[in-house]
DNA sequence: GGGGAGAGATGCCGC
DNA sequence: GCGGCATTTCTCCCC
């Protein structure tokens, strides 16, 4: 329980931080709720709060990488007092959303301007991949002829699409894990689309799923649709033996 | 650029709060690199570090609602300097995955030993959804009668699985938000294996999607595959009007 | 804004 | 541990 004047304090601390648009971090032992897609409850606890200025709203309990409860960018916040608890509320009007902290015990309290423009830069993605294989064609086969890739289909896109030197058409899906049951039925139905819009046999259309791997269902999948899979691994990784790893070199 | 003295204040602290197993938050002004499954990169910029004592790894920036890079618990924390920079290193040797963070200055520090034994209780799932359906059974249709909910078959699971009163089997694959694409061929692929296994004609069962809406694409897959799409709300929205909704009174 | 699919997805449960 | 799948998924991209 939070003694009258230091919840005064910690108030207005707060409602200070907020109105400069300050990034608010709050370790406390507190309650929580959620009400809006779903509904969800967590009892007292000691958490971690981050309020952030876009207003993204975050509660993390001491373990796991995912935050428990949160809010999504442009909620609004407000401070209140309830029977000796500092209360917090997120609302949402927009989405229906409502989040609700209820503080017995502030163990720490920081907040600051925080400046930021940078975005992270990603490597060794799904696109990434697609890149490779249309770049080195002969890994999926000696005589694949890439046309392009990411092609637009009304629906959905296809990775890499191309042809093989009898003209017959190949659509290439790529997964930078290992393939699941999704692989083979998205080309499926890439190739479904494909032939009815160019009025070809479905037959005549090659399909390949390219992955580091693939699950033994899905490897099931693709032999009973009459697809291949073809094992590649994804660039990150072979950047990284190329490059002797030596960010990694810790590892060897 | 961090002042030696003040540099080695911060480490000391850093050091003694990880081996006291404490939660620690930094706002900071650093770089991030990641290497491991992908690489990532993340210029200078002010940030919020998190390090829980399970060893989970979180860098935020001031908005959005994902860490942007993270490491998962179980990962090894190091701090190290070099070049007026504070070092933190986060590495996980079974997977091959390495944080970097360099720090050039700090603008806050905490750190607390949190304790939290409490679980989110989360309500208005779709395992709520199929068990609603289960016990509700006429909301799909005056005739349906329910068999078993998740049934599992060797591969997947079905939601919701039963019959008619003309004993054709009824399977529904519930989703709690709008159907995609993906409910029709998750639907299409649980009948062709429950109609192998059967020796059953395709057309003998009924395949239905139960959500609270369908994409357009979803809905015409469904009609080419001969399936129903029913309309029903999640569990939690039939709740919130039931109960005149009490917590959410400040969005009317 | 809706639709579709990737993500360093994560996390859960079942075999 | 693998596999299949939900997630208050989130996020991006394209129509």
């Amino acid at each position: 329980m939070l003694a009258k004047k230091e919840s005064e304090e910690f108030k207005d601390s707060i409602s200070k931080a907020l109105k400069r648009k300050q990034t608010i971090v709050l370790l406390a032992h507190s309650s929580i709720s959620y009400s809006g897609r779903a509904e969800a409850t967590l009892d007292y606890g000691d958490r971690i709060i981050i309020i952030k200025p876009d207003k993204t709203f975050l509660v993390h309990q001491p373990t796991g990488s995912n935050a428990v409860i949160y809010m999504k960018p442009g909620s609004q916040v407000e401070i209140s007092e309830e029977d000796g608890e500092l209360i917090l509320q997120s609302s949402n009007m927009t989405l229906h959303e409502l989040v609700e902290v209820r503080i017995k015990k502030i163990i720490s309290f920081s907040s600051a301007s925080l400046s930021d423009a940078e975005r992270v830069q990603l490597f060794g993605t799904e696109k990434d991949m697609s890149d490779y294989i249309y770049n080195n064609p002969d890994i999926i086969s000696k005589d694949f002829k890439p046309v392009s890739r990411e092609e637009q289909t009304k629906h959905g896109y296809i990775d890499v699409f191309g042809h093989d030197k009898n003209d017959n058409l190949i659509v290439i899906e790529c997964k930078r894990t290992k393939a699941g049951p999704g692989a083979p039925q998205q080309l499926r139905r890439y190739i479904e689309r494909l032939s009815k819009s160019k009025g070809i046999s479905p037959d005549k259309i090659r399909g390949i799923v390219a992955a580091p791997n693939i699950t033994k269902n899905a490897e099931h999948m693709l032999k009973e649709l009459g697809y291949k899979f073809k094992k590649i691994d994804p660039p990150a990784y072979l950047k990284r033996k190329k490059e002797s790893q030596h960010r990694l070199e810790r590892f060897n």
